[in-house]
DNA sequence: CCTCCAGATTACAATTTCGTAATTCAGTTC
DNA sequence: GAACTGAATTACGAAATTGTAATCTGGAGG
């Protein structure tokens, strides 16, 4: 499942990490110095990266710094440096942990599935509008208006969104078309009537409705709800 | 240009008010009881309420509370009680500003620029993703790669969209599809990949690109950054 | 009752979108 | 090299999108 990168010069810690790791169902890419690891993540970003402090050609810091031009994987130390100040630079360098050697590998395993954890791939929060019995969401595409949702088309969602961000006030039919088209031009207004009114019929928006979109005689509408 | 509703009951203080306001060039609608400036709200959502607290049918507080179901324009009462409960009692009840009768029009004029200049059209920030040399923009329906901005239809925006906000972390077909889709299915492997293709070529992403789109071979795609 | 008018709706057609299927391409294995 | 495999791209056509223009509607004023 996850991929996890160990940068380790000693060859047989190498071996018994790797054989141990794969064990445990993690994929992983092995590299001896900073260059070869570098290299390796050409070819895949890793989950997280177990990474020796002393390597042949640099030290972790070397490699943390092109690391996190890609990822923010969590990385751990793996080094026989025990001083306190090893173990502060090490977590100062951008570390989220550090382990001496020798070490148990059943604790690296806790420390890793710790690791992995905590980052887990929490579900992005798309940016939504949520209105009681109305909500605005641009990632889906969709609107839902008391209890039922309708995907809608770019334009009328542009409205909507722009209405519903602004509930109760006015907005004139060139702020939204400047908005959304980025200029004004002379039949604006007709474009916004006729994708308003088609956004109504999507919406399925009528008198029983919890919101209405009214115009004005200045050329404006209103998202307001209706509490009557 | 802003519309200001008048509520009160007295027809003198009414009139004088009303004259000076539109003389000043606001577009003014009156009220003499609670009921009125409830219906007067179905025509008109105002930019501003002037709102006398003591009427015949109710007090500023009853009319706050449907006020506030429709907008949030600011409120100033205006009224002849100055007692300090009174005042507090007022702001508490959401009002934003309290004049006690008798008050000088100019001052009057100047409270309500006061309050309609804080409540200015805060141009609404529109949910974007900023890397750097990439932003993915939900609402205008575009991304703009290196410099050059182009609209994306929706599959391919809602692609990049994922891939950006977790830039650098591999994201599964399933995930993917499941996230656009609500659901997977058994050929949605071909759809994303249909899609991604024609992301790249919107986009013109190609090898002197800051970001390309990996695929590993364990089904997942990566959004990353190209640093060498 | 007729006219007028602005806003709302509908009609239409060019363009875009997008899933499926066909094809091409690149890397492996024999 | 040939055959194979899976990924990437291209092809295709049904359906959706959307600006423009035409039509409808409802209220104001004569």
């Amino acid at each position: 499942m996850s991929h996890i990168l160990l940068v380790e010069d000693d060859s047989d810690i190498m071996r018994i990490n790797r054989s141990f790791l794969e064990n445990e169902g993690y994929t992983v890419h092995c590299a001896d110095s900073v260059q070869t690891a570098a290299f390796k993540l050409e070819e895949c970003i890793p989950d997280l990266v177990l990474l020796d402090v002393m390597l042949p050609d640099g030290d972790g810091m070397d490699f943390c710094r092109i690391l996190r031009q890609k990822t923010q994987a969590p990385v751990i130390f793996l080094t026989a440096r025990d001083e306190n100040d090893d173990v502060i630079m090490g977590f100062r360098s951008g570390g989220d942990d550090y382990i001496t050697k020798p070490y148990d590998l059943n604790v690296l395993k806790a420390r890793i599935e710790a690791q992995l954890r905590r980052n887990a791939k929490q579900a992005p929060q798309h940016p939504k509008i949520e209105l009681p019995c109305l909500t605005v969401d641009l990632f889906a595409g969709s609107a839902t208006l008391d209890g039922n949702e309708c995907p809608l088309p770019q334009r009328e969602l542009q409205i909507l969104y722009m209405l519903a961000s602004q509930l109760g006030t006015r907005i004139s039919y060139s702020d939204i078309y400047r908005n959304i088209y980025g200029c004004d031009t002379d039949d604006s207004k007709n474009t916004i009537r006729v994708n308003i009114s088609r956004l109504k019929k999507h919406l399925n928006m009528d008198d029983m409705s919890t919101y209405e979109i009214a115009s004005t005689s200045g050329g404006e509408y209103v998202l307001r709800r209706v509490v009557f």
